[in-house]
DNA sequence: AATGATAACAACCGCAATGGT
DNA sequence: GACCATTGCGGTTGTTATCAT
């Protein structure tokens, strides 16, 4: 008889995030900082299970999130690191500090299986050496058909080596003293909602909108927040009214009221209430933040896993020579 | 224009790990 | 060491947008 799951609770919502739960959120994660989310819903009001604060932070609000379309280096990153680590997506995302995991993961799912499928398959047609095409679409032991022939050797190896990385890692970091460290301001745009969101604007080939709310029915801009939440606030309980979304709420509508909301950088915006900084990051998982990589490579501070994962030009060789021997390659 | 197929991604769920008592 | 609460992670699902017919 285990413990029920907690968002078997009746009255706990479920379901895509509003952008009044959002700034409610993000609000009183400004005033508490991130961490025992136990207490989140309570002390919000917001009727959601601690979990899904948690991953609504982590996934989405958190500062310093890059969404949008990966690059080439990225994918190259994924691919790399996901032949080597297998569908460690914590430990992969730890390597490219602006993607979270849940991102990796989706897009490993959505683009890069596929694509290495593809890649394998014209493989197969041209070298027939008797190894099973779908290993070959996976060249990770811990996945697919090979994890159960992984031994618990081989992945308490794997896992020991990135732990051991992901630790030289975290020295390079607090070594580079000089280096900017983490994103230290987040703005209201960062959301997602505003008409210069760094993730949507970057993105130039983008297939299809990433907005998770469909136009029309969740707020886009400053003014329509300010809207809904008044709204929201009617509907919500008085009793359950935390300090931090009345503080929100009026931030909000003064911003909204003020002259300047219309277009560009959530002008008119009090970014100094959604601006954070670095001390989240410290309680974060370890993440590698803002290299110079190249800097970092001159100055021999990495070891060769690293070197191997940002020189480019080694990649296809030896990700070539993982996929089709199958065998762990080793630093 | 309508409809079905597919892609993309946010969110959920269950399990494992971790920390406190 | 056992138990419990909490947090983190990875797999999976559900929903929406876009494309193809």
């Amino acid at each position: 008889m285990g413990r029920p799951p907690c968002c078997d609770k009746i009255g706990v919502k479920k379901g895509p995030w509003t952008p009044e739960e959002d700034i409610i959120l993000v609000s009183y994660i400004q005033e508490h900082g991130p961490g025992n989310w136990r207490s989140v819903p309570t002390h919000t009001g917001l009727r959601r299970c601690s979990k899904s604060c948690r991953l609504r932070w982590t996934n989405y609000l958190r500062p310093g999130i890059k969404r949008g379309n990966f690059t080439q280096h990225e994918e190259k990153m994924i691919l790399h690191l996901q032949a080597l680590l297998g569908n460690r997506w914590a430990a992969i995302a730890s390597y490219l500090p602006e993607r979270t995991d849940n991102d990796i993961k989706n897009y490993w799912n959505t683009h890069l299986k596929k694509k290495l499928k593809k890649m394998n398959d014209s493989c197969d047609s041209t070298i027939n050496n008797g190894v099973d095409s779908k290993e070959l679409s996976s060249p990770n032991k811990n996945t697919t058909s090979n994890q159960s022939n992984s031994s618990s050797k081989g992945q308490w190896e794997r896992r020991l080596q990135t732990d051991i990385n992901m630790a030289k890692q975290a020295l390079c970091d607090a070594l580079s003293l000089d280096k900017p460290q983490s994103q230290t301001n987040f703005s209201i745009t960062d959301l997602g909602y505003g008409p210069s969101s760094s993730s949507s604007s970057t993105t130039t080939t983008t297939t299809k909108s990433t907005n998770p709310y469909p136009s029309g029915v969740y707020a886009s801009s400053a003014e329509n927040i300010a809207r809904l939440l008044q709204n929201f606030m009617k509907d919500t309980p008085k009793t359950s009214v935390p300090s931090p979304v009345a503080a929100t709420e009026m931030a909000i509508t003064t911003a909204a009221s003020s002259p300047s909301t219309t277009e560009g950088e959530g002008e008119g915006i009090d970014h100094s209430l959604f601006s954070f900084n670095s001390m989240d990051e410290a309680e974060e998982k370890p993440k590698v933040i803002d290299h110079d990589i190249n800097g970092l490579i001159t100055q021999g501070s990495l070891s060769l896993f690293e070197k191997w994962l940002f020189d480019e030009q080694s990649h296809d060789m030896i990700i070539n020579n993982m996929s089709l021997e199958g065998q762990e390659v080793l630093f």
